[in-house]
DNA sequence: ACCGTCAAGACGACCGTTCATATTCTCGGG
DNA sequence: CCCGAGAATATGAACGGTCGTCTTGACGGT
């Protein structure tokens, strides 16, 4: 059984490499330099390069907190504006430059890996899943006035807000983020 | 001065390289030997690989045709939305494949070359306020209902539609353009 | 002969992965 | 407890290739 911490190492560095260079611009050095481990080991731990990827995504997604959509604790509409807020929050704490994972991924890897493609839609779908029974939740309550359904409501604001971390990785700041919440606001209040 | 049919196809080449696996993914050599070109010619023409890059977009901003938006033939709204159904027409005949040049760059090269991020974010404010233009025209007209500002409207819509084509880019089908249209219609109509 | 253009191969570096060797761990026997 | 053997794991260099760019010689036009 290999020592955990070098996985763990690896799977820190390659979601930082990852990031801040995407896939294709990030060699097996940089992550191997940037965990301070040789880069032969890298292969000890993952058959290869994308099975890298794939861990850090999967490693990306829980750090999502999908779970915070099910807090009764909260209305559904405020619920579903604190996760954004959340998701924008960690956006911030990197300057915006990073992006969203699956979306970087998505739009870097569609072509390349059918498996790395179905990563992506599988967890996007999740997603949208998760935000649409909110508003399912929000439309039973009764504070859903828009005439959009819940799930074309869903599904646009996860590929709105992709669009909205997109531009705000060009911009460098939170005016795209920002355009969101207003429209947001203005389709749910 | 060198042939002009070359650098045409360097730059038509480019353009299907990079649509199709990113730039970092595209080497010089595939942009050769896709254009029929010895590698070595692709620096009789272009200073770098980013050089290429940057005309790639200039001629792929081109063929977005933002000058449909000043068509006073139709009125704004849908005058915009013919805008955006031209656009979806392009993806499609590619599959959904290729995305958003703009996004794609934007998202691959954000944070490798302060040059591409600019020529992004320029080509991106320019589309912007083409947009932000018709909607103060369907203002002015009365023909928009949405407490929404044109301003707001214009930004959040180039972002929503990066977002929606770069989830066409991972289904590969055209939904969540749909998706864009339906709110489309439900803001505008 | 001179100049500008083009092309092919070289340059120096990097790529993802493999593999032979080194190191560490585990287990059983004395 | 210690030791040795074997298994498991780690390492670093090599592998076979590609990368973007440069350089030099060939070629054609004037």
């Amino acid at each position: 059984m290999p020592r955990p911490s070098v996985r763990e190492q690896l799977v820190d560095a390659a979601m930082e490499c990852f990031h801040q260079r995407g896939f294709n611009g990030t060699g097996i050095q940089d992550i191997a330099r940037t965990a301070g481990v040789p880069k032969g080991s890298v292969y000890n731990h993952f058959e290869n390069k994308e099975a890298l990827a794939a861990e850090v995504m999967d490693r990306y997604a829980v750090s999502r907190k999908l779970e915070m959509l099910q807090d009764e604790g909260l209305a559904p509409v405020p619920r579903l504006r604190a996760h954004f807020q959340y998701l924008a929050a960690d956006l911030e704490r990197f300057s915006y430059e990073r992006g969203c994972m699956f979306g970087n991924f998505g739009t870097e890897l569609s072509n390349q890996s059918d498996m790395m493609r179905g990563e992506v839609d599988s967890r996007l779908d999740l997603w949208t899943s998760a935000v649409t029974e909110v508003l399912d939740q929000a439309r039973e309550a009764g504070t859903l006035t828009t005439p959009l359904t819940p799930g074309q409501l869903g599904r646009f604001l996860v590929n709105a807000w992709e669009g909205a971390v997109l531009r705000a990785k060009v911009t460098r700041n939170r005016a795209p983020l920002d355009g969101f919440f207003d429209v947001f606001d203005s389709l749910l209040a």
